[in-house]
DNA sequence: AATTTCATGTAACCAGTTACATGATTCA
DNA sequence: TGAATCATGTAACTGGTTACATGAAATT
């Protein structure tokens, strides 16, 4: 019997920040509101459940400190198990799935995989997601051919739009394999 | 007593498709499944609930075909409040939660209201949309410069991906607007 | 004294997912 | 005749949204 499927995105952000530093619900909150972090959602009726999720799936144990008050403050903490789960995800390969649809998690995926499994499984995670986009990418040029030219050219550039979103993909992820290949080169 | 807030975006989907011409569920499954109307959800446990919703709201009339069968075929159409609607969230301003977490309902809105609205119109919801990517791009390279130059690289990249596509992103609307402003400068 | 910030949470709702189910029609 | 396609739908689950609620501590 085998783990149950994804981590949700959001489960995964909280994971890999707390990996880095335990953390309380607010922290979160005050981190996806005000930081680059952004993209995720702030509010508590998302946060609050998802922490008491992780910490029911063991990935996340949580500290309360100011025990005698009636609002304590809870701080998490990454479990072994948790340690273990957030590699697993870090792990998995990237689908085709994941670049049309969770491109955010993409994002996710490499930021953390920077800090928890290092350089080179980072450059190759980079590495499967621009083959990937690369696919798509000859996929939709077809499909802009399939469209009349005579018609509106309304969707035509509808689809101009996405070209362009995955070449920038693509480009972006070609330049730092590039930046990542020279330190590592260099280190 | 206003109307009930958004259409989400796969009815909005919905209701822009079936205004060209009316469609079965399955024929809109077929839609989002094979052609680049792709990134919309092809499962019926979607299609079917949406446009039963869309139909309690009277925005659609199904118009059931092969009566005497088990397992007939309905068609759906646009009423003339589903047009409303449709107009109304075509002629909503563009906001800055929309090009953060909406893009794929600002491509839907450009493309119908190509159809709907006409040039002028689309012209104009791609200038809001220029502005406040604008806007927010410069928001974001003020948070890169804020990450310390010598920690990890990871978050500065990961930031950096968010310039190239919102940069992208206001690349591709100025050339649509240029292209559109031609042709309905020479018509 | 009033406001803001810290801090946690629930309830009702919404809409999407996967998996299941049914059965007719068309094609090889 | 068996497989693929046409065609519609439900049930259980998941997880995010908004709005509400509480109350301490710090700041003005």
């Amino acid at each position: 019997m085998q783990e149950r499927s994804d981590l949700p995105t959001l489960s995964l952000a909280i994971l890999g920040l707390v990996s880095q530093e335990p953390m309380s619900g607010y922290d979160l909150r005050k981190l996806f509101a005000t930081t680059p972090m952004w993209h995720f959602s702030a509010s508590p009726g998302a946060i609050y459940p998802a922490l008491k999720r992780l910490e029911q799936a063991r990935l996340l144990k949580g500290t309360i400190q100011r025990k005698r008050t009636l609002r304590p403050r809870q701080v998490f903490a990454i479990t072994k198990k948790g340690r273990e789960a957030l590699t697993g995800a870090l792990s998995k390969p990237v689908t085709r799935e994941d670049i049309i649809w969770h491109l955010d998690r993409i994002l996710l995926r490499f930021a953390f995989s920077g800090y928890v499994l290092g350089p080179e499984a980072t450059v190759a995670l980079l590495k499967q997601f621009v083959v990937l986009t690369e696919e798509y990418l000859v996929w939709l040029r077809e499909q802009v051919k399939l469209i009349p030219g005579q018609g509106p050219p309304y969707g035509r550039m509808a689809l101009g739009h996405g070209l362009e979103m995955y070449q920038a993909n693509a480009r972006w992820a070609r330049d730092v394999i590039r930046q990542l290949e020279e330190e590592t080169g260099a280190g």
